[in-house]
DNA sequence: ATTTTATTGAGAATCCATTATCAATATGCT
DNA sequence: AGCATATTGATAATGGATTCTCAATAAAAT
């Protein structure tokens, strides 16, 4: 027997599955407590090295902050960064195209593209 | 007095000057230990941090490898990152109408491009 | 219900980048 | 040249994120 399903698993999972954008560590944390009030951090380090076995869930770096974890993600896309709560956000579209700004002699192979402001909610708040 | 020109300022500011590209702190350590072998890494922060209160060079974040320093740099650009030597490259295009990517409700003042796959170098040494 | 063992939670430990400490050294003004 | 002190190098310390440790707990097979 191995791989137990917890409630503490299917709590991590559910919460990465319904998020609808990039999660970080505290984030997950913080919506799978909801459900398991004890849960600790290190139990959503394990979580995450599960899903991202299985490939249910991929990472993405983000410059200076911590890796943010997103359900499925099977189609190519980028972000939105909100400078204000520091939210991550899935973009659907991609400018094609943008392997031609590399240089001759370049072998442009991927590219990351990082939009950055401020999400509704924050342009609510007052910048 | 205050604000000594020291052997070992030079030479990291030369390193930058004359890099071409965004530099990390171990590579600038290299570069300077060629003119001063004895630098210790600690200098070379320091080095970093004095160079950047007067604006000389700019801080450049590559998600998941730590901070570059590019001399200069006043204009809007993006980099190349080669995935194999790992050493980040300027680009001076930058494909305008990012901004348009961001979806209603979401206000867009930066975004962040990088390019990425092999430079030069590393296509020729067999990928 | 009982047993086996994967999983958990709390805290210690690790890793990496960067910063602080401090005695020794070197710069620049007199 | 001599002095005051900014700078240096080596190392310790810090900060943040992630992983490890281990006794206690809880799946799941019998």
């Amino acid at each position: 027997m191995s791989v137990r399903s917890t409630t503490q698993q299917l709590a991590i999972r559910r919460v990465l599955e319904s998020a609808g954008r990039p999660l970080c560590p505290s984030e997950i944390l913080d919506g799978a407590r909801q459900e398991v009030p004890s849960l600790g951090q290190a139990t959503v380090y394990r979580g995450i090295q599960r899903l991202l076995a299985r490939e249910d869930i991929r990472r993405v770096k983000v410059p200076g902050l911590s890796d943010r974890y997103e359900w499925g993600a099977e189609h190519h896309h980028h972000h939105f960064l909100c400078r204000c709560c520091e939210r991550l956000f899935e973009l659907d579209a991609c400018p094609g195209g943008l392997e031609k700004l590399a240089p001759k002699g370049f072998q442009a192979e991927d590219h990351d593209l990082l939009i950055k402001g401020l999400c509704p909610e924050c342009r609510e708040s007052g910048s």
